[in-house]
DNA sequence: CGACGCCTTGATCAACTTCAAATTTTGTGG
DNA sequence: CCACAAAATTTGAAGTTGATCAAGGCGTCG
């Protein structure tokens, strides 16, 4: 939040019913994460309590949602977009430790000031909402919690996944298992009808570096490398083919 | 499980109450860890009934408590050593993404298979309990729950800590931040008197190098430059002196 | 157009790995 | 307690991978 800029808050209006909702806030009722993530498991009374203190909004790329250290004090719920969570060293390394997706929710339910740094990779579409907010309701709902800790592990396992990967894997292997992930969380909605498989990739190479720990220079080599031997196609820099996705697998566990 | 060669099932003998701890299980009165971890969340009743498909035992160092895709059917608290949690590729590459002490709670609450295997790094002393025991108290015990969500929280925020250092830090700052993490989970009455602080790695130079994402001839080398630097002195292979303790978290950020 | 951001490519270099012993430590049986 | 074998650790030399340094190309936006 701290330098978004924003555009398009809707939820400053005071939240009404809508008859063809069943009491289902307005804001929500257009909400395409209505059903899913959070929201999913909230009765229309709290959806319309949480609303009340929700603020809906657009993030351009590179604008920042929180930052590490800062005082854990609000909640964004991710409606579209990519965000990435990163750690940096007092002398300029920088490492993501974590990309979400719709609908996750990023911020964390215990502990004071964040661990890390949480930025736009694209332009992201949040509802935000203070951290007391989510605090009341966790207390009202237990499944909330459930909820919540089943995401907490989902993000545990993955960076495990990607401890195997920074300090095991190859450059290449590195590469090859960052596009199999993005594949898998891609919209599938892109590749209707098309023969292959195609997607769009949420960062920029140098995202992409600090995500797997290695340089720009390096990253750039391998996406060469891949579509030299096939693996991949480059339509755009960051739209992407893969005519076989399990050969991207195997790529990416065995060079 | 799988392996581990066990003695001293005290748990099998029938519960008895204990009027000087309160209805506590004997098994449990006499337990390092009764007022820690989940024990310490549970009531005297709650703790009775969880003993009676409880077993306790001691696992020896590289038996394994869990196996990496074998059904998540139990859970084992951590009453005493280091439980290592590792990865392994089909070519035999392998990756410590997590290591547990005392009082961890050794497996997930949800998911029905082990993202990684689990073995004991030193001898362990654990309590074994089926998973279907667990989830019958989560049920009961809302706050047992939101214990577990910190335990994964907290082994999130150190997984990430694990890629920036796999991703960014060089073999010199992995190894001082691999000793100044023991040393901040090392028995403080181990040098308890001591001039310096003085502790035991729990680990073979093989599991470091697994953990660090290193081999084992580099993980040698450094704790030669460090032992050079004076950072460290070697008392034993496992038996390290940290002379300077914020020397060493110093290095372990830049070189 | 021209400047800037982003990406690619090439040449060189350093860090870490690999391969190969040597050395120390540990465990076992006498 | 010692002797011996096995395991773990250290050390050295050579080889690779990826980093660094240095241009150059491409696309976009004022």
């Amino acid at each position: 939040m701290e330098d978004g800029k924003r555009s398009g808050s809707a939820a400053q209006e005071t939240p009404r019913r809508d008859i063809h909702n069943s009491d289902v806030p307005v804001v929500c009722a257009s909400c395409e994460a209505r059903h899913r993530g959070i929201c999913g498991t909230l009765s229309p009374a709290q959806l319309l309590e949480l609303s009340k203190h929700t603020a809906k909004g657009v993030i351009s790329p590179e604008a920042k949602l929180a930052l590490e250290d800062d005082p854990a004090d609000h909640y964004s719920n991710i409606l579209k977009g990519v965000v990435k969570l990163s750690k940096l060293m007092a002398d300029g390394r920088q490492q993501i430790v974590g990309l979400q997706f719709a609908p996750d929710l990023v911020g964390k339910l215990f502990g004071e000031r964040n661990d890390f740094a949480a930025e736009a990779a694209t332009e992201v579409q949040v509802c935000t909402f203070p951290r007391s907010a989510l605090e009341r309701l966790v207390k009202e709902v237990p499944e909330l919690e459930q909820r919540l800790h089943r995401q907490t592990q989902r993000e545990l396992a993955e960076a495990r996944e990607w401890m195997l990967m920074l300090g095991r894997k190859s450059a290449t292997e590195r590469v090859a298992s960052f596009l199999y992930f993005i594949a898998l969380h891609s919209d599938p909605e892109q590749d209707a009808g098309k023969k292959v498989m195609q997607f769009e990739i949420p960062l920029k190479r140098s995202d992409i570096a600090d995500f797997l720990g290695l340089t720009i220079e390096t990253v750039s080599r391998q996406f060469t490398k891949l579509r030299q031997i096939g693996a991949i196609r480059l339509v755009t820099n960051r739209l992407v083919e893969v005519p076989d996705l399990e050969r991207l697998r195997e790529i990416s566990e065995s060079g």
